[in-house]
RNA sequence: GGGCGACUAGCUCAGUUGGUUCAGAGCACUUGGUUUACACCCAAGGGGUCAGGGGUUCGAAUCCCUUGUCGCCCA
C-alpha cells in the first residue's frame, strides 16, 4: 500500500467518516453486552455550531468512542429542539421579509411556514457535528417536535394535570412584548442599566400638602391604586388615613401603611402599582387594592393612559416627565443605576404583567430530584462545586410556568366549553376532551364544534425535561426493550447555564415517570471564553467560525486543542494556539509512523537497547494506562489526553523510538519492529477517543482489516502487571544521559564523533540500560572504575559520578567552580534536612514513612559531598 | 443587598487526607542545533513571597480568621 509521506486530513476525515457510517459502527441495538448511553443536550434547530458546541460534543464523542472501544454497547442518540422562543422569532422575521404579517395566518398555516424553516435550516447543526467527527448513532435522531416526541409532552401533560399539579393561575408574569409572550424567571437576563429617579408631587386630598414619591417609572403612575409609607415613619404619622390624588388623572387613591417600605429609599414613600410590579403586586393583595392594568400586550399604553393611548411606554416616559415638569409636579430628578430585567431571545425590557397562565406546582416533585444528587448520590455532579448551586435552587424552587403564547410548540391540551375561567377540560385528544366536557357539563349534546382548544404552547423545556425518556419512547410505552436496556444513561454533558433549566428537570421528570434517576453523572463543561475572558456569543462576533477552524488545524487537531485547557467546569480561554498544537501532536504521531515505515525489517539478532527499551515501555504506558483511567474516571479529560501526549509525543517518540531505532541504512531485526508495530497499535488505541481521524488512518496503513477489524471497534488495551524497577532504572539512566549530552553540548562535541566514557558506581545502580546509553550517548567504550579518572569533564547524578576523557587540557578551574556550586548546594540541602531531623518533636511527631524519607535524603546527600569533596582535591 | 466559587510561572491550569517525588505541567520565552521520521522538529535553560496580613501545627499552596480583587447565581 502506498502511504502518503504528508498527512491530508481532508480526504482522510471524509473518508473514515464514510467509512464508519457505512459500516454502522455508531449504531447500536440492545444486546447482552453492558449499554453506554448518552442523549445529546439537542441544540436549537436554529443553531449553527459554535464553540460551546464543539466543546461539548468533542467531549461526548470521547467519552462514547472509548466505551465503545471498552466493549460496551455505545449509543449516542442525537436531535435537536424546537426552540419555540428563537424559532418563531426567526419565522416572523422571514415571513416579515416575504411582506407576510404573522397575524394575518392562522395557525396551520403558520406551522407549516414554521416546519418548512425547521427542514431546511434545522439539520445544518448535526451536519456540522460529523465534521467534528461525532459518532452518534445517526438512525436514532430525534426532534422534540417529532409526533410521537410530541405525543409524549401531551401524555405527560395530562397525566400531571389529572394528579392536580398543573393548574391554571393569574400571576405576575415575565412578559417580553416585543416576542408578546411570557418567559420563564430563567430566561430573563438582569442587566444593569443608567436610568433616572423621578421625585413627583401627589396632591393630599383635601389638604394643601404636598407629598412626594421617588419612582423609577414615571409612565405608570396612571396604574397608581394606593401610596405606601412605613407605619414606623413619623415623617408620615398625620397622613395615616387620608388620601392623595394621582396627578394628571386625577384618581383619588388610599394611603396605606406597610413596613415593607424602605424608610431610606427615595422618599419613604411609595407608590403602588399593582398590575406593573411584583412587589406592588404582593402589597395590593394584602390590602385589597385595586389593580389597574395600563399596558397593551405590546407595553403601548390603553385607554388608561390617556392622551398617551397607543404610545409605547419609553416614549410615554420620556412624554410625561416633561408634562410633569411644565405643570410643576417633577420636582427633580437623579441618575439612578437599577437592574432591568431583559429578555435572553429578544433583548426587549420584560414588562411584569398579570395574566392567566400554566403552572407546574414543584415542591412535591423536586424531593426525589433533591435527594438523587445531595442526599443519597444517585446522581453525581462533576465538578462537585455545582452541588452548592443545584440545592440552592431546588430548595428556593417556585412554580413553573409551563405556558408561551406562542404557536410553535406543543398546543396546551386544554379544551373550553364556556366562558367561565373554570369551563374546561384537558385531555389528549379532541373525542376524549368532548367526553369529558359531557360529563362535566351533563351536556350530551355537547359537540366537538363547541370545543375551543386552548391557544397558548407549552414551554420547550417541557418537552426536553423529557428528553432521556422519550428519544426511547418510555413515556408512550414504558416497557418497551429499548428503555428498559438504555434507560437510565449513563453520562450527560452540558454547561452550567443550563443546570436548572434543563438537568435538574429531567431529573425530577425521570423520577417522576421512570421512578429513576435519568443519567448517572453530569459533566458540566465551562464557558468557552476568548482570550479576554468575554463570553464568546454571535452578537460580540468573537467567535471563530467552527467548519473554518476544522479546515485549518483538522478535526483531530481543534478537538485536541479544545481538550487541552478545559478543566471541567472552568471557562476555556480559547486560543487558536491550542488547536496548532493539537494539529502539531497529530504530525507528530504521524512521522513516527513514517518513521517505522522505512525501516527495513531483517532476520538478525535483537540488540540488547532495544530489548529493554521495549520492555521499559511497556511498563511506562501500563502505567500511564493506570492513571489515564483515573483521570477518566474523575471526568479530568484534559489530564487524560495530557497523560496520553507525554506518553506519546516524549516517551515513545522521544525515547523509545530513539533507543530502538537502527543505525543510518541499517535494517531493524524482526523481534524489535513487531513488537514496536503492536505497541504502536496500542497507542493508537488510547488516543483514538482524542484524535479519532488520524489514528484510524494509521491503524489501517499498519495492516490490511476487514471492517470487524477497524480501530473504532478494537480493544482497549488491557491492563498488565507494571515493572516500576524498569521504570525508575529507565528514569535514573536518562538524567545520565542528560549529562552526557549537556557536556558535549558545553565542549561543543558533535553527536557523531563517539566518546569515552567511564563511571565511579557509588550508587550501585544497575547495568540494565548500559546498552541504552551507550546507544543514546554515542559511547565508544562504558568503564566501570574504581578510582576518579584524571583529565576528564565530570558530571554527577545522586553520588554515582561520570568522566568524559578529553583530548588535551581540562578547564581545572571551570571544573572547580562547578563542583564547588554543587558541594554548597547539597551542603545546604543536607542542613535544611537535619534541622528537620534534629527536631525532636518532628521525629515523634510525623509517621514513620516521613521520618524514613528524611533519613534517606540525609543519606544521599552525604554521600554526594563525600563524591564531589573527594573530586575536588583530585583536582587540587 | 444575599449566597457560591476562585486567586499558584508571562498565559492556561494541576496540586486528592497538611508530610518522600512540593512548589509542578503544557504553552510561551531564551540559548544552541542542516542529529536521514518530524523546523508542525531536537537539546539545554531561565522563570513563582502559592493575592496581602494574621493564626493553628514539629511542619501550611493545602486548615481557620481577616482584607483585597475577580467571576457566577439569586434578589
Amino acid at each position: 500500500m502506498e502511504i502518503p509521506s504528508k498527512y491530508n486530513a481532508l480526504s482522510v476525515e471524509n473518508k473514515w467518516y464514510d467509512y464508519w457510517m457505512q459500516n454502522k459502527y455508531f449504531h447500536s441495538v440492545p444486546d447482552d453486552r453492558e449499554p453506554y448511553t448518552i442523549v445529546i443536550p439537542p441544540p436549537n434547530v436554529t443553531g449553527v455550531l459554535h464553540m460551546g458546541h464543539m466543546l461539548n460534543n468533542t467531549i461526548q464523542d470521547v467519552l462514547i468512542r472509548r466505551a465503545r472501544l471498552m466493549g460496551k454497547n455505545a449509543c449516542w442518540v442525537p436531535g435537536t429542539d424546537h426552540a419555540s422562543i428563537a424559532t418563531e422569532a426567526k419565522v416572523v422575521a422571514k415571513l416579515k421579509e416575504q411582506g407576510i404579517d404573522k397575524n394575518d395566518l392562522s395557525r396551520e398555516e403558520f406551522l407549516k411556514h414554521a416546519w418548512e424553516w425547521t427542514e431546511e435550516y434545522g439539520g445544518v447543526i448535526l451536519e456540522q457535528l460529523k465534521k467534528l467527527g461525532c459518532s452518534c448513532d445517526w438512525d436514532r435522531t430525534k426532534f422534540t417536535m417529532d409526533d410521537d416526541m410530541s405525543e409524549a409532552v401531551i401524555k405527560v401533560f395530562v397525566d400531571l394535570y389529572n394528579k392536580g399539579l398543573i393548574y391554571r393561575g393569574y400571576r405576575m408574569v415575565n412578559w417580553d412584548p416585543e416576542a408578546k409572550t411570557t418567559l420563564s424567571d430563567e430566561e430573563v437576563n438582569h442587566v444593569e442599566k443608567q436610568g433616572l429617579l423621578y421625585y413627583l408631587e401627589y396632591q393630599v386630598e383635601g389638604s394643601d400638602e404636598k407629598l412626594t414619591i421617588a419612582t423609577t417609572r414615571p409612565e405608570t403612575i396612571f396604574g397608581d391604586t394606593a401610596i405606601c409609607i412605613n407605619p414606623n415613619d413619623e415623617r408620615f404619622t398625620h397622613l395615616k388615613g387620608k388620601k392623595a390624588i394621582v396627578p394628571i388623572c386625577g384618581r383619588v387613591i388610599p394611603i396605606i401603611e406597610d413596613d415593607y417600605v424602605d424608610v431610606e429609599f427615595g422618599t419613604g414613600c411609595l407608590k403602588v402599582t399593582p398590575a406593573h410590579d411584583e412587589n406592588d403586586k404582593v402589597l395590593g393583595d394584602k390590602h385589597q387594592l385595586e389593580v389597574v392594568d395600563i399596558f397593551n400586550d405590546d407595553a403601548s399604553l390603553n385607554s388608561f393612559g390617556m392622551h398617551y393611548e397607543g404610545q409605547d411606554r419609553f416614549v410615554v416616559r420620556k412624554a410625561i416627565s416633561k408634562e410633569l415638569e411644565d405643570a410643576g409636579i417633577l420636582v427633580k430628578t437623579e441618575n439612578h443605576i437599577n437592574k432591568v430585567g431583559t429578555s435572553e431571545r429578544t433583548k426587549a425590557v420584560i414588562e411584569p404583567r398579570l395574566s392567566d397562565q400554566w403552572f407546574l406546582k414543584m415542591e412535591d416533585l423536586a424531593q426525589p430530584a433533591i435527594d438523587a444528587v445531595l442526599k443519597n448520590g444517585d446522581i453525581k455532579l462533576f465538578p462537585k462545586k455545582f452541588e452548592n448551586t443545584y440545592r440552592h435552587w431546588m430548595e428556593n424552587i417556585r412554580d413553573w410556568n409551563i405556558s408561551r403564547q406562542l404557536l410553535w410548540g406543543q398546543q396546551i391540551p386544554a379544551f373550553y366549553y364556556g366562558d367561565g375561567k373554570e369551563d374546561f377540560v384537558v385531555a389528549e385528544t379532541l373525542d376524549d376532551a368532548l367526553k369529558l366536557a359531557q360529563e362535566k357539563t351533563n351536556d350530551a349534546n355537547l359537540k366537538a364544534e363547541d370545543l375551543r382548544q386552548e391557544t397558548d404552547a407549552l414551554d420547550t423545556w417541557f418537552s426536553s425535561w423529557l428528553w432521556p425518556m422519550s428519544v426511547f419512547d418510555g413515556i408512550r410505552n414504558p416497557e418497551n426493550e429499548e428503555i428498559k436496556y438504555y434507560y437510565p444513561t449513563n453520562d450527560l454533558v452540558t454547561g452550567p447555564d443550563i443546570l436548572f433549566f434543563w438537568v435538574a428537570r429531567m431529573i425530577i421528570s425521570g423520577y417522576e415517570y421512570k421512578d429513576e434517576k435519568p443519567f448517572k453523572n453530569v459533566y458540566l463543561t465551562g464557558l468557552v471564553r476568548d482570550k479576554q475572558r468575554r463570553k464568546m456569543s454571535k452578537s460580540l462576533g468573537n467567535s471563530p467560525d467552527a467548519l473554518k477552524l476544522i479546515e485549518e488545524y483538522t478535526a483531530d487537531g481543534v478537538r485536541v486543542g479544545l481538550l487541552l485547557s478545559s478543566a471541567a467546569g472552568n471557562d476555556l480561554m480559547f486560543d487558536e494556539a491550542l488547536c496548532q498544537q493539537g494539529k502539531g501532536f497529530g504530525n507528530k504521531i504521524w512521522n513516527a509512523f513514517q518513521l517505522t515505515n522505512l525501516w527495513e525489517v531483517a532476520d538478525i539478532a535483537q540488540p540488547e537497547s532495544s530489548k529493554i527499551a521495549l520492555q521499559w515501555y511497556e511498563s511506562k504506558f501500563q502505567s500511564v494506562l493506570l492513571e489515564i483511567e483515573d483521570h477518566f474516571s474523575k471526568y479530568r479529560l484534559s489530564d487524560a489526553l495530557m497523560a496520553i501526549y507525554k506518553l506519546i509525543y516524549d516517551d515513545f517518540c522521544g525515547w523509545m523510538l530513539e533507543m530502538v531505532k537502527p543505525a543510518y541504512q541499517q535494517p531493524i531485526d524482526r523481534v524489535t519492529y513487531d513488537k514496536v508495530m503492536s505497541i504502536f497499535e496500542d497507542n493508537l488505541k488510547i488516543v483514538h477517543p482524542f484524535m479519532p481521524f488520524l489514528t484510524e488512518d494509521i491503524w489501517q496503513y499498519i495492516k490490511e482489516r476487514s471492517p470487524e477489524e477497524a480501530l473504532i471497534i478494537a480493544k482497549w488495551p488491557e491492563a498488565k502487571p507494571i515493572n516500576t524497577t524498569l521504570i525508575s532504572e529507565f528514569d535514573f539512566a536518562s538524567e545520565v544521559i542528560s549529562g552526557i549530552r549537556n557536556i558535549r553540548k558545553q565542549k561543543n562535541i558533535a553527536f557523531k564523533d563517539a566518546i569515552k566514557f567511564s563511571v565511579v558506581n557509588n550508587e550501585k545502580s544497575s547495568r540494565t540500560f548500559d546498552a541504552v546509553i551507550s546507544k543514546l550517548g554515542n559511547l565508544e567504550q562504558f568503564e566501570y572504575v574504581n578510582e576518579p579518572v584524571e583529565g576528564a569533564l565530570t558530571f554527577r547524578v545522586k553520588s554515582n559520578e561520570y568522566f568524559i576523557p578529553m583530548e588535551g587540557s581540562i578547564d581545572v578551574e571551570a571544573e572547580i567552580k562547578k563542583l564547588t556550586e554543587e558541594l554548597n548546594y547539597t551542603e545546604g540541602f543536607l542542613k535544611s534536612v537535619q534541622k528537620k531531623l534534629s527536631n525532636e518533636r518532628f521525629v515523634a511527631g510525623a509517621p514513620e514513612q516521613v521520618v524514613a524519607a528524611e533519613k534517606k535524603k540525609e543519606a544521599d546527600a552525604l554521600a554526594k559531598i563525600e563524591t564531589i569533596t573527594a573530586s575536588l582535591s583530585s583536582l587540587k
